[in-house]
DNA sequence: GTTCGTATTTAGCCTTGGCTATATTAATTA
DNA sequence: TAATTAATATAGCCAAGGCTAAATACGAAC
């Protein structure tokens, strides 16, 4: 047993997880991005790099501060632990795996590089 | 103007907008499915082949009909009105053409049609 | 024609991911 | 240093998508 064929059900399922995981890692790259380029991860430039309103950052920051993915003392920059700057590693792997990929099929690259991020969550 | 390279803003905006789709189509996709294979979409079914606690789908289904999608008539089935069924019969030829890509480009049948349903949202 | 079991709905709660408006804190500049 | 401006945080709202528990309607069987 425990080989059953995944039902819909499964699947759905499965998928909500992943999903439920994408926000923060779209945000743990972004914050890893943001230090490599500018030295700090304010919670305004997140907020403008992810198209959102500025308290929606902050209260995304808390719950990866939650998930202990991340670190910020109050009116200063955001930092990732090392669990979030591995996470963010993967994220970054995965990504450039998948552009690749599909460059390699024939996609033109900067499709490729647009369509990227859908595909891999 | 108005041709702006996408920044990351447009495009997590863009994305977010399209997953809230992708729900919605599921269950479209998958009432068109109950009613060709049993000629009823029961709310109980809907629920089972979601994963999905009973009162979830009725909410769902409410949805829909508030979208225009579906109607049922209380303690009776749903329906797709003729939105809906459009929209199935694309969400199923898009499922369509994403597996024979992925097919062509050499992914094993198995895995293509488990990946399909995530690349297209 | 009641009664009983099953299907459906309703009510009420939770989390996530948005928002705006309003504090509050830090930084800058006069 | 004091005042002004800019950044962050807090409060409180909304919708979506989950859940469980309780009420209600239907259909069948007696």
């Amino acid at each position: 047993m425990t080989d059953h064929p995944p039902s819909d059900a499964d699947r759905f399922a499965r998928a909500r997880r992943k999903q439920s995981m994408a926000l923060l890692e779209d945000y743990v790259e972004l914050i890893g991005d943001l230090i490599a380029e500018t030295g700090e991860a304010r919670v305004a430039d997140i907020a403008d790099r992810m198209g959102v309103a500025q308290p929606t950052a902050t209260k995304t920051v808390a719950r990866l501060k939650r998930e202990g993915l991340a670190t910020s003392r109050p009116y200063r920059g955001v930092f990732l632990t090392e669990a979030g700057a591995a996470l963010a590693d993967r994220v970054r792997a995965r990504h450039r795996t998948v552009v690749a990929l599909l460059i390699a099929v024939g996609v033109p690259q900067e499709t490729a590089e647009l369509d990227a991020e859908g595909i891999e969550h």
